[in-house]
DNA sequence: CGTTAATTTGAGACCATTCAATTTCGGTGG
DNA sequence: CCACCGAAATTGAATGGTCTCAAATTAACG
């Protein structure tokens, strides 16, 4: 596969974002970028590592996450393809936080010059980017809240909202119905419970025909009543962002 | 007061960051921002709004937050002074929860186009400014790690080490002693926690020697093992953030 | 000083956890 | 294609951290 095919994921991405020019277009796909695959579980980031380049994720799903001293993690992110998984560490010179594949994932490695030299040059990609890691933080907004004030029920509702969502954006489902790697326990890590709890919590939401979640597949059966059952408004993923810096 | 004294904390903020040329500085001194102040839990910016300017915050406490839909709240952030609260709004169109002041306080409005013009004519200015919100999205990180898997005692801990971090950054105490004009009751929506669990909390660490926290003032009386409570690593804190992208 | 906000205290209830043990599922080799 | 295996999901029962709901006390402020 060419690279001018592995980037083109990214041009469609920004320009849902705001409009871009030929010139852009073309500079986004003339990036020089590696393509690099991880088995499951895979390190893609290594908290506190150096950091020197940027994945974007072309196919598989990948997560962030942080370590307690006591051992129990807590993910801060899910990421679905056409993402960034650590656009950040562009600029910031030491991973915070580690990043992992959570299926087979294939990603586009840019190395750190790369970004800046495009940041620098082209201010449409720059405002792309910048856009980027701006809806990252309001999605850790949103978790924040998610597993401070939410109760078991909620949380679930809220991150299944957010995520079929989010690869309903990417065209990754058709009618409520998505790939769907993750295990419960990385759902449980994502909401602050423990593994039993979300299990409790996924077949209270399945018997209250709310969702099936079965087989690698999740399938939204009843979007508003997910929707409200999760407190959900999906302002905060800034959809239609870019509009608001013209 | 001139403007250019109006901004001078925001030179010396990104001096700390990266090297300014004489050139940067003075663009700061020079951008247009007006003055404005607030009194107690005044709303800076509100949820929903469309977004117009980024307010600097120059004196006094400020936080943002959201609101569920059962009337409970959850903070996200605390500001102090030489922060932007809201400077994400200068890229989103639309605010995705509010800003309030905590108590008094004094803020440099900047119109988003100021804030674009200068992103796109000063290159260095452009990174600081990215940073920031950079730093803001990893503290947001290890807010839902706070909220999501430690227990009241090391919320509570882990909140004031970086509080009392972050307020020692920008010299606003001196031996572990500052200013500390936030409620119990705020401590609480930071954290996820009730006001009553969280007084018994507080208890606790004063009981243990920590910390003294009475009269708005908090003290930290033992600095490690305050740490060692909240399971406190500054790293997510990048202070020294901007190095790495050279 | 009076009045409201903030802090503190007590006791009972509950949501989520813990700790196993069991069942089901997905993948693999014979 | 079936037997096997480890991972994931499921179930039960007891425990516990935090919440709820008042009520009392103290501090802040005009």
């Amino acid at each position: 596969m060419s690279e001018a095919h592995l980037l083109e994921p990214l041009v469609r991405r920004w320009s849902r974002r705001l409009p871009l020019s030929a010139d852009d277009r073309s500079a986004i796909l003339a990036l020089p970028a590696t393509k690099k695959s991880f088995g499951r579980d895979a390190y893609m980031v290594r908290e506190g590592a150096r950091t020197t380049e940027c994945n974007l994720l072309l196919r598989g799903f990948a997560y962030r996450q942080k370590l307690l001293s006591d051992g129990e993690r807590q993910i801060i992110s899910i990421h679905i393809p056409t993402e960034f998984v650590d656009l950040q560490n562009g600029l910031l010179g030491t991973a915070d936080h580690s990043v992992q594949s959570l299926d087979r994932c294939e990603v586009a490695v840019i190395a750190r010059p790369v970004i800046l030299e495009v940041a620098s040059s082209y201010p449409n990609l720059r405002m792309a980017m910048w856009i980027d890691t701006l809806i990252d933080g309001s999605i850790f907004r949103e978790w924040v809240v998610n597993v401070g004030r939410r109760d078991a029920r909620a949380r679930i509702a809220h991150l299944l909202c957010e995520l079929a969502l989010r690869l309903e954006q990417v065209e990754a489902g058709r009618h409520g119905m998505f790939d769907f790697p993750i295990t419960q326990e990385q759902l449980a890590d994502c909401t602050g419970l423990t593994a039993v709890h979300t299990n409790r919590t996924l077949q209270s939401l399945r018997k209250d025909g709310l969702i099936q979640l079965t087989a690698r597949t999740l399938t939204v059966l009843d979007w508003d009543g997910l929707r409200e059952v999760g407190d959900f408004d999906e302002l905060y993923l800034h959809h239609q962002a870019g509009t608001g810096a013209r």
